[in-house]
RNA sequence: GCGGGUAUAGCUUAGUGGUAAAGCCCUAGCCUUCCAAGCUAGUUAUGUGGGUUCGAUUCCCACUACCCGCUCCA
């Protein structure tokens, strides 16, 4: 991405996240307080949108299917579930950070090194008077010369230094002695400064269960669940027996999970609390990557349906080493959003590793029994997980966009719409007497209003010039607007009697519609 | 976690070591027959905590949050 686009792209971002906090679409997480990072809170409208991607998922993937069944599991999680699933092992990574450069490495993925390290205590700079103590190393590997690793700690105390004037080559390096060591992993292979310990940085969140439990008492420790999948691995066995369903079926849960990630970024999109919309679909062996295949498609189609294109979504197979020792296929499928194309979902074949975890760690058999042929063997599982935060996020910037509109005085002004796809839309249909000081316009409007708030969400306006309430309307994404005028009302003939016209947000055109069509008209849009 | 930047009203910005300004938005009223009209009135702000000072929104320090780059993302 080049520097001027990239500022482009920022200004973009800028821009959405004024109108979400402006129209009522997210808020920053304890904004009273200072906030709380990377915790945000949907208002009044993020919530609708929310609920309707949610209540959409789940339509197409659990209601319109006989073959995936809903659940809904804790979030405080069993810390035996999260030992046996490798998580409270494993969700981790020691990191060191290089203390010259600064750059931060993986302690897992440092190359074991050889040769003389230099240890010095300090530095001084005899002709100001300067002088820091901090213990510091460089390694030389062999063969290198020792005078470089002086430069090198020269170079370290200079970052201390507070006049930048002074040469880093005039410092007096203290307290020199050397250390032969071998195969270690203490020392930066690009320029053999010593690094920070390893730190661990555990991504969940640990609590304890019980009003009496103690810092001491290990088996008092639970953890907020990282992901959604597990209660359904955990409770897999109980759905099966209460469901009488076959292979392949499939369990569906919505719900938040925590990790506590490093390094919040990217507005909503990297967020410590989320919701997954996951799926573990359960088949048999042979067709786990058909499978894959088949729910990639699926999922892809979804995201076209409300309302992200294909062309702005990228799937991304992900290859042999990248991917997790157990997957033996994972897609990802990525958004193209301002800030860098980022994934929104992982479809990922995790063959039965998950219920041979769970089987080892509980000690009970996860096998299914095939009546027909009469076999006992782990169901294989396909996994489409899907950020739901972050699709939300990828339909606020599909929607936004500005356009330029030149108004009756012949003036251009800037026309914000939010083009939500009428399914996802927080507010379906605004509804306005052209008037609010004609009691018969008002009454009327009023009628028509509670006539469609059983069906959808409905925006009753009276408020400012019906202009003004249109484009307040297109901000938010309304994708139409009904206006009661003095037609409605029998003024101009009683042809027009009980009609309104209809206002499109997108082309801003209008028709107009009789009263009594008007729910059928905006249902068939809607659904 | 490192480096850089930012923080004034709901939003966008101005400004000052001594009463904090404007536009937009919002609310109420009047008016108004379809795309951010007009008039009148009104609400609302210096992120948090310290320090310097007679006095700090302004200067200094710390913290917090957000943005950018790096790093990370089972």
């Amino acid at each position: 991405m080049s520097d001027a686009s990239s500022e482009k792209n920022t200004v973009l971002m800028e821009k959405i996240v004024s109108l979400c906090k402006r129209r009522g679409f997210i808020f920053q997480s304890a904004e009273l307080y200072g906030g709380l990072n990377g915790c945000w809170d949907y208002g009044p409208l993020g919530t609708e949108l929310k609920r309707n991607l949610k209540d959409y998922w789940w339509r197409r993937h659990v209601q319109e299917r006989e073959d995936i069944l809903g659940l809904d599991g804790s979030i405080l999680t069993h810390q035996a579930v999260l030992k046996a699933s490798g998580h409270v092992g494993g969700f981790s990574d020691p990191m060191c950070d290089c203390l010259l450069s600064k750059a931060r490495l993986r302690a897992d993925q440092i190359t074991p090194q050889s040769g003389t390290a230099y240890w010095f205590t300090g530095a001084s700079h005899s002709e100001s008077g300067w002088s820091v103590e901090r213990d510091y190393a460089v390694l030389a590997v062999e063969g290198t010369d020792e005078n470089k690793a002086r430069k090198t700690a020269r170079q370290y105390y200079a970052q201390f230094l507070s006049d930048k004037q002074v040469s880093p080559k005039s410092l007096e390096l203290l307290g020199e002695r050397t250390e032969e060591v071998t195969e270690t992993t203490r020392f930066n292979p690009e320029n053999g400064s010593l690094l920070t310990e390893p730190r661990a940085f555990n991504l969940m969140f640990q609590t304890r269960m019980g009003a009496s439990s103690e810092e001491s008492d290990e088996s008092s420790i639970a953890y907020l669940r990282p992901e959604t999948a597990q209660s359904i691995f955990v409770q897999f066995k109980n759905v099966l027996e209460t469901s009488r369903v076959k292979p392949p079926f499939g369990i569906a849960q919505i719900g938040k999970s925590f990790r506590n990630e490093i390094n919040p970024r990217n507005y909503t999109f990297r967020s410590r609390e989320f919701e997954q919309m996951e799926i573990e679909y359960f088949c048999r062996p042979e067709d786990g990557l058909r499978l894959t295949d088949e729910w990639l498609e699926a999922r892809l189609a979804f995201y076209e349906e409300i309302g992200i294109p294909r062309e702005r979504l990228h799937v991304v197979d992900i290859p042999d080493e990248d991917r997790a020792f157990y997957s033996k296929k994972t897609y990802d499928i990525e958004y193209e959003f301002p800030f860098g194309i980022q994934e929104l979902e992982g479809v990922a074949y995790r063959t039965d590793y998950d219920l041979s975890v769970h089987q080892k760690g509980s000690g009970k058999s996860m096998e299914y029994f095939d009546e027909e042929t009469k076999e006992k063997f782990l169901l294989h599982v396909v996994e489409p997980s899907a950020g739901c935060d972050r699709t939300i996020l990828a339909l606020i910037c599909e929607a936004f966009d500005e356009e330029t509109v030149t108004n009756e005085k012949g003036k251009e002004e800037t026309r914000t719409v939010m083009r939500f796809s009428p399914r996802m839309a927080p507010i379906k249909v605004g509804v306005f007497p052209l008037l609010k000081n004609k009691p018969e316009l008002v009454a009327k409007a009023r009628e028509v209003q509670k006539m469609l708030t059983p069906y959808m969400t409905v925006f009753y306006d009276e408020a400012a010039a019906i202009g003004r309430r249109y484009r307040r309307q297109d901000e938010v994404g309304t994708p139409w607007c009904v206006t009661i005028d003095f037609d409605t009302i029998g003024e101009n003939g009683e042809d027009l009697r009980d009609t309104v016209t209809i206002r499109e947000r997108d082309s801003m055109k209008q028709e107009r519609i009789a009263i009594a069509d008007l729910r059928g008209f905006l249902l068939d849009r809607i659904l």
